[in-house]
DNA sequence: CGCGTGACGTCCC
DNA sequence: CGGGACGCCACGC
């Protein structure tokens, strides 16, 4: 296992696994941990490679802490259920106390 | 090697 | 203040 050969994806991956029980993140905010904030799409682009992997992405949301890739999932709200399963409260597919529940990797890892 | 893609973010009007 | 448009850049084909 070259983890130094991973590559952007696979650093994804390890950042979201690493979001502790009834938190969450956004994109962005991982992005820029990994120093590539810029590239914020490419953390949802990743997210899309995640399906099928031990990668809790219902963890993740927009900036906005709205659940943008609910859709992505297999029900209509299996996201949001997730979500509400670890005590995290959702309201229009949006988090609510959003900022309460942010996890930042930057300031955590 | 080049093109298309994307679950975002930010600027512009 | 709200909606629309663009940039961004790694990854797959």
């Amino acid at each position: 296992m070259k983890e130094n050969t991973l590559g952007f994806f696979d650093k994804v991956y390890e950042v979201v696994k690493q979001i502790p029980y009834g938190r969450v993140t956004s994109y962005g905010a991982i992005a820029k941990y990994l120093g590539a904030s810029r590239s914020s799409r490419l953390v949802g682009y990743a997210m899309n490679n995640s399906h099928g992997k031990d990668v809790p992405a219902h963890r993740v949301v927009n900036s906005l802490g709205l659940l943008t890739g609910k859709h992505h999932f297999e029900g209509t709200n299996l996201m949001q259920q997730l979500l509400e399963n670890e005590g995290i409260t959702v309201v229009d597919n949006q988090i609510k106390d959003f900022k309460s529940v942010f996890w930042n990797p930057v300031e955590e890892l």
